[in-house]
DNA sequence: TAGATAGTTCCAAAATTTTAGAATTATCTA
DNA sequence: TAGATAATTCTAAAATTTTGGAACTATCTA
């Protein structure tokens, strides 16, 4: 198992609580759980945001390390890393709502 | 087992990621991990932050329900609420940092 | 190749959060 | 009761985050 210094575990975890602190963001990871991957054409009919606030939300995910995105031709889709969800959040997934 | 609508928790749930979502008020959680109680005299010391900052991030973690406070004459202790960390972030107490 | 569409980047405005000085409240003690 | 100290509240400034229009890039297709 990899070990990795304190400080560092807790910046990882402060991304992962700042990324998930917000309503969209946290229902887009919550979407999600339910499927394997979800496209961009999806979150923006899911959220009454403007592309670029979108794109902003995706990136923030991206950088706490949640999602990673897949191109395929001129469309993008994102899939949930679940293993780190476990990591740092433990039963994240099971939650009831 | 008291149940809560869907929406109800999730906003709960974005509280604590909040809350937890900054760098000082996850540092005070996690020294509240170690110990039963801790008053606002030692949370300033940890903190080179004005009183009024660490009221306003005393509140926002009371909010969060997260912790609770303990008058005792002109001092103000604080305690964390360890069912509900453990409810909301289940292994968060374990994790080593 | 030209046109159309998906998504990003750049930029600035709007909204929110973090911070601290000043004033206030509450409690202890001399 | 007067003075001292702990903490909160009020207020506004500083910093950060969220948002969207405009311009840009990449890819598909007619």
């Amino acid at each position: 198992m990899e070990e990795k210094a304190s400080s560092e575990f807790s910046a990882e975890a402060i991304r992962i609580f700042k990324a998930l602190s917000d309503p969209t963001r946290y229902q887009m990871v919550r979407m999600l759980l339910n499927c394997n991957e979800l496209g961009c054409v999806e979150f923006e009919k899911a959220f009454e945001l403007s592309k670029p606030a979108m794109s902003h939300h995706y990136r923030v995910l991206e950088n706490a390390g949640l999602l990673s995105p897949r191109k395929e031709g001129v469309y993008v889709y994102f899939r949930l890393d679940r293993e780190r969800l476990e990591r740092f959040l433990p039963g994240f997934d099971q939650a009831h709502l």
